[in-house]
DNA sequence: CAGAGTAGGGGGAGCGCTTCCACAAATGGC
DNA sequence: GCCATTTGTGGAAGCGCTCCCCCTACTCTG
């Protein structure tokens, strides 16, 4: 009666606080805190009770004060770095897309929950939210954000081996070189004697790894590299690129991209250039897509399974956020799949003879 | 000397705080916080001084702690809800990521962050993040996170219109009657007898409104309804259905396809049934991605301008958080844009005579 | 029945910041 | 030269919670 007056503070701002339910279940706020998160000693009735009353009030625990008493907000920032200048090109493609959600899902199952957060923002926009850590996807060379956090000791794991000297917490990649290979023998094998790339003009690791392959591998089977390079965050750039590479002299009777529309834009070209797919052209691209498999004819894809990876990022993140050593190595690499469909098959043995028709209108 | 030991202190958590700021510069730490956010009387020498400390220093600002005094953590829900049983269907569609990427850039531009949330996570995960608001996709008829988050006082904007009696503080929507409308006029213009529907199965607004639409333009045309049902949010099940619409005994000769897929799958489905588009089979769907340019033939497609209705949705939200009424009506209604390619073109006269193909194996 | 243990629960310090307010010094008007 | 401002600065009260530590009462053991 001579102290405080909890019913009065806590009908001030509307919401029910702690001192509220202590209040109403006639026990202190330290037996509230112990009983709603299990903690301390209690008998069983006290907790239920409290409980009961802590529903009954309809009291939410403020996370601002829970974060700043713990230091842990519960949140883990998601973050873009590359593809060009654009402002925000997250989820332009299916793969972050999948990569986003199978985050968030893995995240949330383990009690965290996502913020996007573009690295092109400015910097007090960062520091205006309580990160208890941060998932990168493809971080540039020397990201400075990167580095910053990692200075103030908040963990960091990518999606992308960092380059350069980049000090991520962990990693997670797929073996891009391999999957490319990969790749380049499967169209061998379906009879292509000269294989074309398109790639990027950005220097990721994924474009930058992807492309180096693809020159060794042409280098090791003795083949000139036919290759066009395009601003990858540019929708249209796409399509004039594909047109380009088929259209060059020494044109490549199959082809590799390396991005999602890759596909739609090098089966258009091929239209306009009469070539018939698998027949005169094989292809394939890296689609996390389905639309692949009902085009005409259906495109083989490769899937850099950017579920797992989201997934592996996340678990790698909480594990080192909450400071257990998972015994998970810190840089894990996922295995690619390549989704063989028509396009890339070897051609059955023709019965039919069509001739080839010149570029159509 | 006989008080605090700043120095001590600060470096006890390795980030630097206020109080080391105010140390540093000597001044206190009511002048750092002024200075660093633009208040109190304050010389501009001495705001140049203290922000040239607190950069040296590295200071970072607590978060959680300017979150707990001031009410406002600068952080807002992005929550989806529609599309049945699925644990996360965020993203599933191109829709979502355009509209989760204009949503992000909007908030950011405005100094907010946006956090993933899946309405079916469980209570807990919710209230352990300080949201000042949240955006709502698709809200359910009587979704308790929505009433329980406007119980709590916190601002809900929904993208499309809530149904039932559903408090939130305002909405965003397309006309999508007109826009089914429209569409079913211009299919009828360019010469459909009887126009088939693929919608979903699924009780959200969107899906209703769009099929009530159809069945009602049916009956004022004199026209027997032509549909096919499928749960929207299973991928395989778009191309069974679109499959089913097109072995109807009363086969459409044009089809609007309601989600993002079905212009894939019809097509495909056209091709097994020796269907050519758009002179046996008018075609249109609703769709955000760009494939549809460039597939064979193109295909008509609707968009709902998903990137002005997440800039529209989050301004809103936060015009609403900071209590200013900006005169924006609270229920927007953004147009739809129709994007007419080959699929759905009026036939033009026939100079080559090709004869129909049998279905194709 | 003394001493030691244990179960149940409360006091209160602070997490790092913002902000109200008091106060001292400088300035100005007469 | 004296009072009324204005200007520059600091003290200190919390925001709502968690958790260390202490206190009381009760239960054992010998």
């Amino acid at each position: 009666m001579s102290r405080t007056e909890p019913s009065r503070r806590g009908s001030r701002h509307g919401r029910a606080g702690i001192r509220d339910v202590a209040a109403a279940a006639g026990v202190s706020i330290t037996t509230v805190s112990d009983a709603l998160n299990g903690k301390g000693r209690l008998p069983d009735a006290t907790r239920r009770h409290v409980r009961e009353v802590a529903d009954r009030l309809g009291y939410r625990p403020s996370a601002a004060a829970r974060t700043l008493r713990t230091g842990k907000s519960g949140l883990i920032g998601l973050t873009v770095t590359t593809y060009g200048d654009e402002p925000f090109t997250f989820t332009e493609f299916a793969y972050f897309a999948e990569m986003a959600r199978a985050a968030t899902s893995a995240a949330l199952a383990r009690g965290y929950a996502l913020v996007i957060l573009p690295a092109t923002s400015r910097h007090d926009v960062w520091s205006n939210v309580a990160l208890d850590g941060t998932v990168v996807i493809d971080p540039s060379d020397h990201d400075p954000v990167v580095s910053d956090l990692v200075r103030q000791g908040i963990p960091v794991v990518s999606d992308g081996r960092p380059a350069g000297t980049l000090p991520v917490t962990a990693w997670v990649d797929n073996d891009h070189e391999a999957a490319v290979l990969g790749i380049l023998d499967h169209l061998a094998a379906a009879g292509a004697r000269r294989i074309g790339l398109l790639t990027g003009t950005s220097t990721d690791t994924y474009t930058r790894l992807s492309t180096h392959a693809y020159l060794h591998w042409c280098e090791r089977v003795g083949q000139d590299p036919v290759y066009e390079k395009y601003p990858a965050h540019d929708p249209c750039a796409g399509a004039v690129a594909a047109d380009r590479l088929l259209a060059r002299p020494d044109r490549p009777d199959a082809v590799y991209g390396l991005f999602d529309p890759n596909g739609t834009d090098l089966l258009a070209a091929a239209r306009r250039y009469g070539l018939r797919v698998p027949d005169d052209l094989l292809l394939v691209c890296c689609s996390e897509s389905t639309v692949y498999a009902t085009t005409e004819p259906p495109i083989t894809t490769l899937s850099l399974k950017p579920r797992r990876i989201g997934t592996a990022v996340v678990q790698l993140l909480i594990d080192a956020i909450e400071g257990l050593d998972s015994g998970r190595p810190v840089e894990q690499v996922i295995p690619t799949e390549l989704i063989v469909r028509t396009s890339s098959q070897r051609r059955p043995p023709r019965t039919t003879v069509s001739p080839p028709r010149g570029p159509a209108g």
